[in-house]
DNA sequence: TCATTGTTGGATAGCGTTATCTAGTCACGC
DNA sequence: GCGTGACTAGATAACGCTATCCAACAATGA
């Protein structure tokens, strides 16, 4: 067995090169404003000795000095749900070229286990919190959240939000509206008449600014929606079954399903095919996000791209380079893609 | 604007308590054996006072003084490509319950970053290091992360690599050639019998393997597949589309074109499309990996499940629990799903 | 009574860094 | 000669926490 050796730190690397601790600190890592100090004689001695022993500093150390770590947290429900996995991407890219590393966590949607992750937090002193937890409607579970955002935000972290919400800190969201109802308006001039629409859960913000903006657009384009054919479900494939369940007398006399985010829309199309459906010659069937293979797999599928890799990186700009002090909303704009073609939103 | 108020320390804890800062650190992170020590009045006292001022341990301090974080790092290539996300959740849910955070980095499959990331990973002091980077077959590139593994190794980290590799390393893997075997023989007891492979870059393992159980399966039922039916390319949805140009003087006397993933297969299908080729009726796609989503939308569809978030969890035990000296290799099975169908792998 | 053992909780030191201070050197200008 | 400024690099302290040691005290047994 060889020795446990442990890994070399700075002092090994200071007594290899012959120079004090905080002089190898200064040459290696920066001394005043960033800068890397020193004589380039004793620069190259110690990074000579650095490289001799494989040194590399250690974050832990340098955030208990600094008071704060090099590090962002990102919080979402489920790390392997579609649009978190490609959101994490995004903000990481980002950080990385900022030198600073993302810690994702997890809260499963379960209440208890965001506020334990909260508390927790403010423990791990970091720069900056980032919310990516699709959001509820219970009240209570908002409110609680909001207070222990609040605490890390006094205790010196960035907080932003992804996703519409009430809780009054820095957002980054998606036009919801404005694109959904140019998803209607790019439909019916495709010829479709009679729509139903698969809401998520009622109150639930993003739902209601996609259906808003979908029906607002079908109105512009002097198509009417029975309240009949709204209905209201989870944003999962589950919803997308029970919401044709739902709608199953109704089948007849629609055109469109016009599910409000891509993962209700698979379950819809796999349940009208149990229902001996065909899609799209029966019925077609639209969905809000772009699951990037889903166009291969069902060509020509409508949907809006929710540009979820800039969400990442917009949430860690909004944080991080200090903005001008009323700027506090990022608005990214959702692309439709009607029929496989992406539509330029210019009209905005 | 409030003032800008640090968050609380054991030594604030500690004042508001009246007792001195190890008293405090014994009653609240646990003292001898990890055990939480002292008196209950005193404990009673040290709580209170950490309630109140909303106290949480700083991992960065416990990892600095204990000499190692309880972190496991976890390197994939991209977070975003399907099984990534699926084997963080896997490991994640398992870290938790160990209370242990799991840090994960990417190489975006560039071997320079993948070096600097291992080199920075020495700095981290992470009680283990899991590599899920699909492995090239790059000789150079493999020698040289298999040295930086070794030093991280001999700085007292656990290493772990998912998926197969010639590094030497403990390994977690699935039952690729079993597995491959089970779906080909599964496929000629369905009536397929003129079949084309779409294998992997030449000399990659992982891809090897799968044909190799695939030939193997179709030779046990009595079927052949010609040298010229099996092409190679990239793992990914492009690699499928170039697959079916390689094949196409060869579509007419095709029953079937195996892919050996879900990402090629859906290439394949969208490639054989565009040729009016129709899925399944003039040729069935197969795949392998399950991508959720795709047997919604694919009825029928033949693929291998493997057990990613399981990985997670594999990896982990392998790396934590300390095992008995020669269990280095864990194998997972993999689930061949036909027509829609898990298939039990009872002959294994 | 005294030594033994165990329990409790304070004092101290140290983990790997960096901010701050200080001492030293050198060049410059009057 | 000497004050001034600009630099270099060492000494020291501190960040938040826990391992270790130690003093105080109680309980036990002979």
């Amino acid at each position: 067995m060889p020795k446990p050796a442990k890994p070399p730190t700075l002092t090994d690397v200071a007594r290899l090169a012959g120079v004090s601790v905080p002089a190898a600190s200064r040459a290696l890592n920066g001394g005043v404003r960033g800068k890397k100090s020193g004589s380039p004689e004793l620069r190259e001695r110690v990074e000579e000795a650095a490289r001799t022993l494989g040194y590399a500093v250690s974050p832990a150390a340098q955030a208990i000095k600094g008071g704060r770590a090099r590090t962002v947290a990102f919080i979402v429900a489920d790390i392997d749900d579609f649009g978190s996995a490609t959101m994490i991407s995004g903000i990481m890219h980002a950080a990385e070229e900022r030198g600073i590393s993302v810690a994702v966590r997890t809260t499963r949607d379960d209440p208890m286990r965001e506020l334990d992750l909260l508390t927790q937090l403010r423990g791990e002193r970091h720069l900056a919190v980032v919310m990516a937890t699709s959001r509820t409607t219970d009240a209570a579970r908002e409110a609680s959240v909001k207070e222990q955002l609040t605490v890390l935000q006094d205790h010196g972290a960035k907080i932003v939000v992804i996703g519409d919400n009430e809780l009054g800190f820095p957002t980054v969201t998606v036009d919801n509206r404005h694109a959904a109802r140019l998803l209607a308006e790019g439909l019916v001039g495709a010829g479709r008449r009679r729509f139903a629409l698969v809401s998520g859960p009622a109150g639930q913000i993003t739902a209601l600014e996609r259906v808003g903006g979908f029906v607002e657009g079908l109105a512009h384009r002097g198509v009417a929606v029975d309240e009949r054919d709204i209905v209201h479900t989870e944003f999962s494939r589950d919803g997308g079954h029970r919401a044709v369940d739902q709608l199953r007398d109704r089948l007849g006399e629609i055109d469109v399903i016009a599910a409000m985010s891509d993962a209700m829309a698979v379950g819809v199309i796999a349940r009208l095919r149990e229902f001996g459906v065909s899609v799209p010659v029966d019925i077609e069937v639209t969905g809000f996000d772009h699951v990037p293979m889903l166009g291969d797999v069902l060509p020509g599928f409508s949907t809006v791209e929710v540009p979820l890799e800039q969400f990442g990186e917009a949430a860690l700009a909004l944080v991080l380079d200090e903005h001008a002090d009323g700027v506090d909303t990022v608005g990214l704009s959702g692309t439709p893609i009607i029929h496989g073609e992406a539509i330029a939103a210019f009209d905005r």
